[in-house]
DNA sequence: TTATGCCAAATTGTCAACAATCGACGATCA
DNA sequence: TGATCGTCGATTGTTGACAATTTGGCATAA
């Protein structure tokens, strides 16, 4: 009959999300701090949060937890919570692992690269180009970690996709903060070129080699500002 | 006067370690799950474990999240949640970012190995061997896991030693759940020579061989049984 | 017999009040 | 004047009660 292939991945009818306050409350204050709207340093107290929200400490603290363990809020028990600040020395070790998870990534795919995956690449170089063109930092920034976050996902590698995402939302703070000081980060039209035509090579120590070198272009902006100094002992 | 030197890290003087519930429960919880005293895919109720800790389901809740986050457990809104049941999948995942995040520990380490490295080295493999001669399993399976993190504190890369303890809790779990349903692992007492040694060669590129083949070796268990298949749909 | 709708028990989600802790300010005393 | 100690406001930690949701079984009807 008509339905006898319901579960095609395709169709997208998968699991419909449970949606929990924590998640939603989540989902914006992470908006809400990658946006900017928050300052990094800044203190967010869980009253204040919870009236903003309209919810109760409950849900907001768990959600707060999440935050937490992305790496975008500090919190120090009895006293306070704050957006993470990152220091040089953090900014290295995002760039330093992300070389690192990339390459093996491509690893995990490079036997499996097919028409939809060099297909779905160019597409994402597209947008980051038409946002780049557009002018727009927000966007080009998303279509950025799109574009890298695209090898990530073709990998099928739940751990690595999970650890991905826990360097992307580091990344992106960075990324907002550096915006928030410096204005534009201004990415190159062709910044990308290199990267995506060693991606679709056949050479894949040359790949490791330029994307080692793609995360070095990207880290030098390290020295000159990050969001500023993280506090020491910090910790959950 | 005799406190002239009250800092001085080795007397064990630092901040002491602010004890918070969620903090305690979470890491009993933990142990009585890696003890195999809940088996994989058993059922958690909040209620019933807040009797047993005597505690509430705030801070319970809170550690029960964490360990959700170390894939310890797993969770579907308004449901239950249970321990995690690892898929051979699973466990292939595991061992293939292991082998790519201790290669790149190394990396970082490699021009540091000093002595105190080589000494600490030999050390912990002592205790591994101490523990294979003493028949105890459990001990062994700390012993190991001390042993190849190693590597990873003496890089000084949090990020890095975050993604370790991620892997480090799964990891244990399907050791766990391994030596419940086949008894001793029965790690031969010269599985680490060639690893050591490698570790502390002058060839980097040997050990990266070693490594590969260490996990490959690890991972053969894998395809003989797991703790059991994991449910589809599981999501937090 | 099969499908459907409904009910009830169990479980997690959420809330508002109370307790513990911390950091800073100011009083106190040498 | 300087340091020390107590106090106070703010913040997070914890608790117990209540609400929302899911699941499975059962009655019912086609």
């Amino acid at each position: 009959m008509a339905f006898s292939d319901l579960s095609r991945p395709e169709l997208g009818l998968g699991p419909v999300p449970k949606a929990t306050l924590r998640a939603h409350i989540a989902e914006r204050l992470r908006a809400a701090i990658l946006a900017g709207d928050i300052a990094p340093g800044a203190p967010l107290t869980e009253t204040a949060l919870s009236t903003r929200f309209n919810v109760s400490r409950g849900p907001l603290r768990e959600a707060m937890r999440q935050l937490i363990e992305e790496g975008l809020l500090v919190t120090v028990p009895y006293t306070g919570t704050h957006v993470a600040a990152l220091s040089v020395e953090d900014v290295r070790e995002i760039y330093s692992l992300r070389t690192a998870l990339e390459i093996f990534a491509f690893e995990q795919v490079w036997e499996h690269r097919d028409d939809r995956f060099r297909l779905e690449l160019h597409r994402r170089n597209e947008a980051l180009l038409a946002s780049i063109d557009a002018g727009d930092d927000r966007t080009s920034i998303g279509a950025e970690l799109a574009l890298h976050g695209l090898v990530f996902e073709a990998s099928g590698h739940k751990l690595l996709q999970r650890a991905w995402h826990g360097l992307r939302g580091r990344l992106q703070l960075y990324w907002a903060a550096h915006h928030r000081a410096h204005g534009m980060r201004g990415p190159r039209r062709d910044s990308h070129d290199s990267y995506i035509k060693a991606a679709l090579g056949s050479d894949l120590d040359a790949l490791r080699l330029e994307i080692a070198d793609h995360m070095r272009r990207g880290a030098v902006v390290t020295e000159k500002f990050v969001s500023g100094e993280s506090r020491k002992g910090d910790k959950t």
